[in-house]
DNA sequence: ATTATCTATAGATCTATAGATAATGC
DNA sequence: ATTATCTATAGATCTATAGATAATGC
């Protein structure tokens, strides 16, 4: 302690053209902040390189220096949205102390709030179409394994387990849709009590799985 | 029949650089139907106005003549996609011959079918964050007025006589992005059969509904 | 010496307008 | 005369790189 210079000043490098107090983040963190307010806010088309390095504090090419373009600005939040649910999905799947149903409703609440989350409606830009194709397969992969995971645990119930394959399916993209769907209605109206509603929509998607 | 000039070729006007075969759509819609296209597949971020009107066989420059544009597309199109929800709901509404539940039911039906049908996924348009803002003020009131017509069918079942009014708004907001979310679901796999799935819908929003 | 930042800018767009042009209509 | 289109382009970006600069670290 001490010697990592977390106290504001003593940093290495040329001074930024306007100091600001410290926020606490790391620099990339401060971009990434930015970058996500400006994101949600504006949109991606209309979001650009100066808008987010400036709103970070620092001058458009010091961004450069973190990240190479915004896109990869977005490949980096995406991830940073599902990866937190695919480690709760994974232990949830680990778990066999209790039953599978309470767990599909804990992974679906636990879901809605990380949704709901945070300063930003980050999970609005899941929906961007620009978000197909090679740079963010990343992304779309560890989706893909939360997807599995709800198609797993939704198997493993009682209800479950008298499917076929094919309605299996059906009903874990019904479910999925749902939770993802919440992005819509959180953005619909944003100050609704997230707690409340991420039991209810736990509930709705229990319903609609038939467990 | 005949002074129109359906026909090709004999059109008012300097002609194109490069002719291509009448696509028997008007102009306009030719451009909107170029916009749909490349704003779903590239993302609106992505998409310039040469490459709308270029898609749409003219040149960049005449692309005004239709359009004040890229927005006034993105208006456009959206309005195009919530006006026949709205038309059914009101027809569905109205109609006193049948219960609620199964109102209810034809209408999410219905807007599964058209969210996931025409060449584009259309629906995925919703969902970009430049569509709040005044400019598509129309959009969001004809949006509104689609809820709406869902939360006053809900009311009229007869479970949802019982609810007071936040659990009925929660409902409301649950069904919807049911709904919605669809996009989300057809867009993970637009290969799956539209009717068996706008079907397991709106059993699913049925459920969701307690009704 | 190393680092984080800065300033400056080339090059690549993209938008939206001005004004010309080549059809049909009367 | 009217219309739909064209070509040309000014002006406004925006991105991404090159090279300078001002700190700390050793």
């Amino acid at each position: 302690m001490g010697s990592m210079g977390i106290t504001t000043g003593r940093r290495v490098g040329r001074p930024r053209a306007e100091q600001r107090p410290d926020s606490g983040l790391s620099v990339r963190d401060e971009l990434l902040f930015a970058a996500a307010e400006l994101f949600t806010t504006l949109g991606y088309a209309a979001t650009t390189t100066r808008a987010v390095a400036e709103s970070a504090g620092m001058r458009q090419a010091t961004m450069y220096h973190y990240f190479s373009g915004k896109e990869d600005l977005l490949a980096e939040l995406l991830e940073s949205t599902v990866t937190p649910s695919l480690t709760l999905a994974r232990e949830l799947l680990a778990d066999d102390e209790r039953r599978p149903e309470t767990r599909l409703w804990e992974l679906c609440r636990s879901d809605v709030e990380l949704l709901c989350a945070g300063p930003h409606n980050l999970g609005a830009l899941y929906l961007l179409p620009e978000v197909r194709g090679e740079r963010f397969a990343g992304f779309h992969r560890v989706r893909a394994d939360l997807k599995d995971a709800y198609g797993q645990l939704l198997a493993a119930t009682e209800a479950g387990g008298e499917l076929d394959k094919g309605e299996l399916q059906l009903r874990t993209d019904l479910v999925f849709g749902l939770i993802e769907g919440v992005i819509l209605v959180h953005r619909s109206d944003p100050e609704r009590a997230v707690g409340v509603f991420a039991g209810a929509t736990a509930d709705a998607a229990l319903r609609i799985a038939g467990v």
